[in-house]
DNA sequence: GTCTATATTAAGATAGAC
DNA sequence: GTCTATCTTAATATAGAC
């Protein structure tokens, strides 16, 4: 394998992938290799703080996503509920219809750094804001948008947990059919 | 340490509280030996599918939790809406008020078995079925105590998540409230 | 049935050539 | 900036004494 030279967001897109699907304590930094086609030596030149730090970095790609796909969609001026549907259908995209994990209960396992969890509860914090700001644009008190968003979310993380277990796409789906109506509907 | 003959049940908790705070990839062999006071070799001789039996009798173990807490509780005569009180006393206690990973979410992450994630699946079933029962007999048709099972499910694993990224327990704790309303009015 | 001791493999991490 | 080669540590797993 001949210097790959392969890219920041191409490199985390891939280790992502893998952190999402074994979560962090369970993906090695060989794996990590031979998935991005790099060698050990040179993540450690490109994260000097070992996995750790690629961690660090997959987290802030995934606030990247988060904030491209979720936040900044629901930032501008439009109808709230026609908002929401439209971040619902990416999100579907993001999490692979049901299929695939989320990056905050992967990555909140014990076994990763302070700074990393951290970073994971600034991200969720946002999701919250965002989601907490749709909903008062709809007409809720500031309490009750509050309490509707981390309802959401959590829904949503938990669906998830549903859907892979069971192995059924379908407790996810339903989630993303109801999350307008829970975020924009008192 | 001198021949420790800890029984089954007491290895088990332990063992379980590991994997509950580390995960199954982030828990190792040495790990589970010292803090049940076996030495690693015993660990084989009691199980002698090493890592991958010992998750999986842990999973026998939570769904032991799950059948005496939840589902035997459920399934007797009584108000439903007070049943489902009494419940969400237990899973406060069970899951440290918000504070502890869910089982489900844990193990489910690969690196475990095929057999395992089949016994998830099936404490998972069983936890919807007797959700959906209780739902039903508070008077739903059986599509919406269904439906209500599984978002009740879902409402309790994410919100675990938010709690513990969020470093508070409330999200969990509000769950808790709010699931005899969820499980017994339509 | 548990122990001590050890084998084997793979992990995280570094040195130094190119 | 990536490579090959290697170090060190810790993982899973087994052999054999008691």
């Amino acid at each position: 394998m001949a210097h790959s030279m392969v890219g920041e967001t191409e490199f985390l897109d891939k280790t992502a992938a893998l952190f999402l699907e074994q979560g962090f304590a369970g993906t090695s930094l060989s794996q990590i290799a031979a998935a991005t086609g790099l060698e050990k030596a040179s993540l450690y030149y490109r994260y000097p703080g070992g996995k750790d730090e690629i961690a660090m970095a997959v987290a802030g790609r995934i606030g990247s996503w988060l904030t491209e796909f979720v936040i900044q969609p629901l930032a501008i001026e439009g109808v709230p509920e026609k908002q929401v549907r439209e971040v619902a259908k990416q999100l579907r995209t993001l999490y692979g219809d049901g299929t695939t994990w989320c990056g905050l209960e992967v990555l909140s396992l014990k076994g990763g750094s302070e700074a990393l969890s951290a970073g994971l509860k600034a991200a969720l914090t946002a999701w919250i804001g965002s989601f907490a700001a749709v909903a008062r644009r709809s007409g809720m008190t500031t309490a009750m948008a509050r309490q509707r968003a981390e309802m959401a979310i959590a829904q949503i993380e938990g669906s998830l947990v549903l859907s892979r277990v069971l192995g059924d796409p379908k407790p996810f789906q339903r989630t993303m059919d109801a999350l307008p109506g829970l975020l924009t509907k008192a």
